[in-house]
DNA sequence: GACATTTAAATGTAAGACAAATGAAAATTG
DNA sequence: CAATTTTCATTTGTCTTACATTTAAATGTC
């Protein structure tokens, strides 16, 4: 692990990344201590905040871990399924955000992916799943729940159905893209008819799903996806319409 | 944007979440200018090398730029697709390496979200992107390639399927299931005769994406599939048969 | 006005000090 | 001797101060 003064990166970059490497590259394995910063500035010939900042970066990517006292230090810490959820979440959601990416987008990505789940989903669901996405569809259908709360319900209900897929990798994969659609659902007002609409189609998915019809899933998601886009055009359509009027 | 110093966790980190919390709540656009770190420091009561870490945290997820000189300072950056990749693909690979995904799970998974861009890469893909794959189709052919080199033509050719859907979002999202598999991939050691095999489904898929013949891309994609995981399976056995042999 | 120089502001890096946590060894006590 | 308490060394967390380097703008010079 060698560094370069000269570089036009940072040093405590340069020694981020060669740490990382070492993560990755297997040299360094879950739980092994870091040698301590004392023994990196040695080791590196740098002073100690630079050390300091390499190693902030590193926690920052959840790579590292670092406890205090006699026998603390830094310590190569297991990156958890659960733990990389958040971080997918927090960066799709930026990118979609930063790069202006559109309703129609997003929409078309998440349901494509969503789809993808169907026949694994349909094969190795559990009446957990399936009692969890019918609680859902009981929360959906109260009557003065706010349109935050109802979000909120629908991406529980969508995690259920993609958890039945019953591969964490594909949870994970979808955990992005289902979530971060939350932030650009959120500005989706649903009337009384269009969320019975959605309960309706949350309720045929679920008993496809129960009926394990891979193909009915599919379907109904595909029409729960047009149904989602046209709501959005007539919102932004109905704005517009309204800006006009006001113009 | 408070921090309490009672917490349980480092200021350097509070702050950084201080500031993260800013710019994915768009208080913080894009390429805004944060208040330098000596105003950090008047703010929220520490030193600088406090300050200085919690940069290095947000820096270290591309959250923000640094720059140096007179009109330096640190600025939100515009996360893009490109780099947010990278996080992706490194994240992925450590999430399978150190949670110990098996091959068929991580597969399963693969092959599960690239089906799902087949009826959008049928619509949408250009001469560009069936230029690409036949060309790593031609290099996949060549006798003499290595088999990391065989490996890392697969992904381009896969990748290139991919972008054929026409979806940024898509392609992010693949992008981490695609390449965070070829740790994976490189264990297997392919034969001439596995090449073979796989360069005629590469054509099979090519041709079909020309037709835009989805149904024929999702079918030629699980045939591929099942043959990825027969090998890693072959492969397995015969290591495992040696072994017996040997003791 | 164009060019060179200086200056100020900002980040990058270094060095040293103390605080706080923590586990282990040593001392104390029953 | 055993159990408990105390002490101590190690390590990270934080602060202070200082200097180096980069960069753009202000200043001066011709």
């Amino acid at each position: 692990m060698k560094i370069d003064p000269d570089s036009s990166k940072d040093l405590s970059a340069q020694i981020a990344e060669a740490i990382r490497d070492a993560i990755v590259a297997g040299e360094l394995i879950v739980d092994q201590r870091l040698p301590s910063e004392a023994e990196l500035v040695d080791q590196f010939q740098v002073s100690r905040p630079t050390v300091r900042e390499a190693l902030k970066r590193l926690a920052a990517q959840s790579l590292i871990r670092t406890q205090r006292g006699a026998s603390g230090g830094a310590f190569v810490n297991r990156l958890r399924f659960e733990e990389a959820y958040d971080q997918q979440v927090t960066t799709s959601s930026l990118l979609l955000s930063m790069n202006a990416v559109s309703f129609d987008v997003a929409c078309e990505a998440r349901y494509a992916l969503e789809r993808a789940c169907a026949p694994l989903s349909a094969a190795r669901r559990t009446p957990d799943h399936l009692a969890t996405m019918r609680a859902e569809i009981h929360r959906q259908s109260q009557p003065g729940l706010t349109d935050e709360a109802f979000c909120a319900s629908d991406v529980t209900f969508h995690r259920a159905l993609v958890d039945g897929a019953g591969n964490p990798v594909v949870s994970y994969q979808l955990a992005g893209a289902v979530e971060a659609m939350q932030p650009l659902m959120n500005m989706i007002t649903f009337t009384a008819r269009s969320r019975e609409r959605i309960v309706d189609l949350h309720t045929a998915l679920t008993d496809r799903l129960e009926a394990r019809d891979a193909l009915g899933v599919e379907s109904t998601l595909a029409t729960l996806e047009s149904y989602t886009r046209d709501l959005a055009h007539s919102i932004v359509t109905e704005r517009a319409r309204r800006a006009e009027t006001i113009t």
